[in-house]
DNA sequence: CAAGGTTTAATTGTGCACAATTAAATAATC
DNA sequence: GATTATTTAATTGTGCACAATTAAACCTTG
């Protein structure tokens, strides 16, 4: 009882690349839904969290810097990294050699967070139940395609 | 020369739940990006497109359904669909029955887009440059880990 | 050293994404 | 059948995310 004037495409739902870009897109959404409830405490959100976590490892970035580990332009970063000064975690002032940079810098108050924030990527490897094995995969899998979209 | 009050701790971005959830977040948003090209010449967004392919599968469809299926709430949907209906690709109306619920019906202009946007995954797929055993098994993954946070 | 080009952030505007609240309709229970 | 609870969308408010533009500082090259 088909007409043959249309004539049924395949399921577009069923279609490959949906299958693997939704579910690529919906874990990505779920996963900072995982943080959420330890990143509330602490008043982070998952982005200002990762500013925080190259903070941590290098005291003082540039923006451009920054964007360039995150893949964020300035549109994204300098409303986040004004929030974050607001709460005295970071400064940002102007590189006094190029005045067109702008340097980020961790302040105490963003320290004091490290230790308050190192147990959470123990409770969310818990919370993925990944087998070793299965975590490697994934790990290359995703380089491969941030390699391949770049 | 370190200094014992001041335990260097683990460089944090080599934390093994970092080296896979940024990968992912990052993963994600390059994905939506490298349909830009694609689904600008349709006027249309990433979650746009979801909806529709949708709605390509069933027509009518309530908001509560599509929320379920695309893991989204009314206050994500809600003015994404009334953006899609002043573009007459959907109508939006009370069920009825239970006027509770809001219908979702495809319209004429939302079906025209299916043949338009049809060559969509296929350029998707490609630019991914996964084997079928890599896609298989990233999708796999993928579900793993929707399953876990659900 | 002046003109033109490049680099870097900020700004502007649009569109998600989601928590929390509100409001209306329906269902359940007494 | 009125009371209470549940379901469903809409609304409100905050915070990304990103394209496009602007503006200042710096660099290059003639």
């Amino acid at each position: 009882m088909n007409t043959p004037s249309t004539p049924t495409p395949v399921n577009p739902m069923q279609q490959l690349a949906n299958q693997l870009c939704f579910p690529l897109y919906a874990a990505s959404r779920m996963l900072t839904k995982a943080y959420q409830p330890y990143l509330q405490e602490l008043e982070l959100t998952y982005p200002q969290y990762l500013v925080l976590l190259l903070l941590w490892e290098h005291e003082e970035l540039t923006v451009k810097a920054l964007g360039e580990q995150l893949i964020l332009d300035s549109g994204t970063l300098t409303p986040l990294l004004k929030r974050m000064e607001q709460k005295q975690w970071l400064s940002r002032r102007r590189d006094p050699t190029d005045e067109r940079m702008v340097l980020i810098r961790l302040l105490p108050a963003g320290r004091d967070l490290q230790a308050r924030a190192c147990h959470i990527p123990k409770q969310l490897l818990k919370k993925l139940a990944l087998t070793s094995t299965e975590f490697d995969a994934l790990r290359g899998q995703l380089q491969h395609i941030l390699t391949q979209l770049a």
